[in-house]
DNA sequence: TAAATACATACTAACAGTATGTATTTGGGG
DNA sequence: CCCCAAATACATACTGTTAGTATGTATTTA
């Protein structure tokens, strides 16, 4: 194929593809030939030009998927002058999950633990992550600051809630459940939630259920 | 080799050896060479013979090591009659809990997530069957059944404190954290279950003080 | 026009798993 | 108790697939 003279197309061809057979087959179930297999004439030779490792392709394509998400959601969170409260509740408001969640679904990730063992353990640290250096523990500190919030073990609460929001209430590894046993769920968590300080407002119901709603459609 | 006599003795020291490199390096980065390098003498054609897959030998290693331990569990809940918010405090007392964390101890699991990433997927199911076909959402059951406890959503709560039981409260894939912050994990955990009906009795805090000994004794 | 870039081609080493061979034990009939 | 066939417990030698590398070549850039 000679040479491209915009390369970056080439970059973005990979990563698109990686994404989801990484999602669909897992990181395991995916080979460096079955990407290439997708990037109609290109080679094995032009992967490992533009990335070093099956790792890195992984780590690049789920960065590049999930940047431009996670940047809507600092951007809802800048604007305006909100007490903490407020933005807390806007974390958990459809208009900055349900992005996510349609990425999320576009990328049909294999409904299985095991076969998606490498997404979990990303969740999972990211779950951790969230709280410490993203947007929710700070969120609960400028809430606390501005009197707004009254929790006593901030650092805690945001990691439990981080959990239990990323491993349990979006069914990404797991058979999608019957819709009222999500909303369930959401009040579980709700209620979990307010007994350390947190209202996470009544918006979490409504995008549990559009939530749900994507997943369905996805067809899971 | 010849042929042993006793072929079950080589079947045990297979699995104790893939069980000691499965949690030290992973599922993905323990070959059965590795674990055949440690059966001195033993080659491969003996295990796949007792054993048609790394797969087979994976769970098979682990259901092994925490039979005996999930069989303590129920023997302590089966005796006596106790009432179901009893079991409850029990399954979160030292008793319960403490041999299973030795037994995790022993198995030196690495810190990391991804390199866990199996064992991760592992204890993520676990949760999920823990609370269904396990000890948790029974007992909760039973003390609603015997006026003991009154949750709205047993299952939802069952599965919410089982998931941040084991892979928040149980320090097997992060590195450790101080001890009061462990302690302040459990009080949180404490608080959230109590919101939802369910006391976990003050054994937990002895229990996490407990699980933190053990871990920072064995180098974590 | 020389160097750097964007690929392709051809290879290696490690891996899970298989096919097959061989020695030992077991179990049943005399 | 003994003999022998079948089953068992391994060892040896192999295959197919994989991530990754070494190297070659055409195109672009400076």
């Amino acid at each position: 194929m000679g040479r491209n003279k915009y390369p970056e197309e080439t970059v973005a061809k990979i990563l698109d593809a990686a994404l989801e057979l990484f999602c669909a087959q897992g990181y395991e179930g995916t080979s460096i030939q079955d990407i290439v297999d997708r990037l109609d004439g290109m080679t094995k030779g032009a992967v490992y030009h533009h990335f070093k490792s099956k790792e890195e392709i992984f780590n690049a394509a789920f960065d590049r998927a999930t940047a431009p998400i996670a940047e809507h959601r600092r951007a809802t969170l800048g604007a305006g002058n909100m007490t903490g409260a407020q933005k807390l509740k806007r974390l958990y408001a459809p208009e900055s999950v349900v992005p996510q969640i349609e990425l999320w679904a576009r990328m049909h990730p294999a409904a299985d633990p095991v076969k998606s063992s490498r997404l979990l353990a990303m969740q999972y640290q990211g779950s951790f992550d969230e709280s410490a250096d993203g947007n929710l523990l700070p969120v609960i500190e400028e809430g606390i600051a501005d009197g707004s919030i009254a929790c006593e073990c901030p650092r805690e609460a945001a990691e439990a809630v981080s959990l239990l929001a990323n491993l349990w209430l979006l069914p990404l590894f797991r058979p999608l459940e019957p819709k009222e046993r999500m909303l369930a769920r959401a009040q579980c968590l709700a209620q979990m939630a307010a007994a350390v300080g947190l209202d996470l407002g009544n918006e979490v119901f409504q995008t549990t259920a559009q939530i749900w709603d994507v997943w369905n459609r996805a067809g899971w």
